[in-house]
DNA sequence: TTTTCTATTGTTAACGGTAACATTACCACA
DNA sequence: TGTGGTAATGTTACCGTTAACAATAGAAAA
């Protein structure tokens, strides 16, 4: 258990040559003459030897790793979001070195300066509010730096993301259209993102005269939480006949609740999520929800730290992708 | 953009001192005296200074990050059992290295090498099937490795999981207590777990003299391939009255078709899932499932570790930690 | 035969921190 | 006045790999 592993000098002595011809090989094989080769390669075998990448971070300050900075690593959302940054990088041989800050700044911060002490080549993250010291290890830190998920951060960087805002006022609007009146937004969490949402929610609300309700808490969201989000608002506000929920999972948690009451959805009660997760598409009635581009998001995110690796010219940018509203079952039909 | 990182070197010049007293400053204040304190302080704020942790991984092998490698991320069942991990790791300020390999075999050995390139203090691996060049790194790295999910693995490491072949037998039994007879089993991905699952179900089934049908496929699970594989075993086996699916997404998949269908769950036809996510504890009708301890799973493994690296020996162990059956609504009641 | 070239291997230094040891300066005390 | 002690700071070497340069030997060319 203590003996440590073997270096690129105990394969050398173990074949009779210094650690440079080895080295080679194992960049080059080429370069070496053929009658070495077999020897060096049984030695590399018999050791068991992996290479070591700390002298290369060190001395060349390129670990050939990615920090990906989220709130939380469990939400559905950002799993999604991990998986096309990862389609996209590990084929390039870039490992992701994944960190999540819970929605704090100040964690944000010991985040950001951590993955940078590891040499990250590049750096991903998904919140426009940082702390200003955030602020200024991120521009000094001389490598690519992109933030994703909201198109309308005024954050100086590099942006991928979608527009928040105007996604929730098209489904509000959708509702509306739809004959629902008395619509309550389902907030939790209440990130940048979720406030976009609201603020979105409220214009179309106003647009139409009608008032706006919002149940909110600080709290993650959970199918749980929808539940008793829904219970709590019928006894404050009886005559709700919508429910337009900041993600999925409240969403369902709700609509759950409203098949325990016998509550009929979409005849009472319209209920309306936010991202379209593979459930919400299959589940009986067909959850209506504002279908997000989360594996693109990642993906292109991913491409553009890598042109910008591979020495592109990288500059500031916002890349607004498109979002899609899907009436589902569980609003009224027109 | 291309000017790189301050080192302890630019902020000595700046105060006038050499680097290493702006290295005692940093990691023991007193030892350095008052007049320059505030100097330091200074220096290291103007230029932003961020330690670099390479060095450190080079002369001392210690990088402080923990590799976990699991077969997917995406996965909710590792995403609990990543949030355990972090829970332990993170206040005692170790970085995780998450990597993922897609079920196969050759690339969690690409990624085992590529996590031990970083000099990962200790490994948490999730298969208990590895390459013979992985087995061999593993025992070579010099470092505590834990295997966690499967408490039945022959694997010669330390381990932390559950037995899910006599989970899944009691689950079987359970739906035969309750008056299901012919259970069909929903299985994906075909990995060692599912594999101990199919035996249990097996050995459930024809401890009652019933006949085991098996509906399987190497691809991922979703809810949509429950729905499918619904359709699929009703034209193949049209009087079967139960199905038991390999986890929760299979089953409330097959329970949506059954819903849209028109088939009454559980009187016509009853649904069980594993692991017991939220959303099997939320919906209707709530679904039978075998609950799993996936989060404390994860915690056990990192406080294990932690252990194995604060000196204390770590040595072969292997920690089964318990199931639970939840009868839910999706079976038959007694 | 001698020179030149080339293929192969060797040598040195560097990356940025810190442990271990060395030095300096100042003070107290005999 | 000199001795010993101590607090503060400096110097050196090292971790493992590789870029850059150096050296060697053998073959081809003159």
């Amino acid at each position: 258990m203590k003996k440590k592993r073997p270096t690129l000098q105990d394969v050398a002595d173990l074949v009779g040559v210094t650690k440079m011809t080895v080295s080679r090989f194992i960049r080059n094989p080429e370069q070496v003459s053929g009658a070495l080769r077999d020897s060096i390669q049984a030695a590399l075998d018999e050791l068991g030897y992996i290479p070591n990448r700390a002298p290369d971070i060190l001395s060349k300050s390129k670990s050939h790793a990615i920090g990906v900075l989220l709130p939380s690593l469990t939400n559905q959302v950002f799993a999604e979001v991990i998986r096309g940054i990862e389609t996209v990088l590990e084929p390039e041989g870039y490992q992701t070195m994944l960190a999540h800050f819970g929605y704090s700044p100040e964690l944000e911060e010991q985040r950001i300066a951590t993955l940078l002490s590891y040499n990250v080549d590049a750096l991903i993250i998904s919140e426009s509010q940082h702390t200003p010291k955030a602020q200024k290890m991120l521009e000094n830190a001389g490598i690519p730096v992109i933030e994703i998920m909201d198109s309308t951060s005024s954050s100086p960087l590099h942006i991928i993301g979608i527009d928040n805002c105007s996604a929730a006022r098209e489904m509000t609007q959708t509702m509306i259209d739809h004959g629902h009146r008395n619509i309550v937004y389902f907030a939790a969490r209440m990130d940048q993102r979720t406030l976009q949402k609201i603020e979105g929610y409220k214009q179309a609300m106003q647009a139409n005269n009608l008032h706006p309700i919002i149940k909110e808490t600080h709290s993650a969201s959970s199918f749980t939480l929808g539940a008793q989000f829904l219970d709590e608002v019928l006894t404050q506000h009886p005559d709700i006949d919508g429910i337009f929920c900041t993600n999925d999972d409240l969403a369902i948690g709700a609509l759950y609740a409203c098949q325990k009451k016998g509550l009929k959805v979409p005849e009472q009660i319209g209920i309306a999520g936010f991202h379209g997760h593979d459930i919400a598409r299959a589940m009986v009635p067909l959850l209506a929800t504002v279908i997000t581009p989360r594996e693109e998001m990642g993906r292109l995110a991913a491409e553009a730290l890598l042109k910008g690796l591979q020495g592109a010219p990288f500059q500031k940018q916002v890349i607004e992708l498109s979002y899609q509203i899907e009436c589902g079952e569980s609003i009224k039909a027109i």
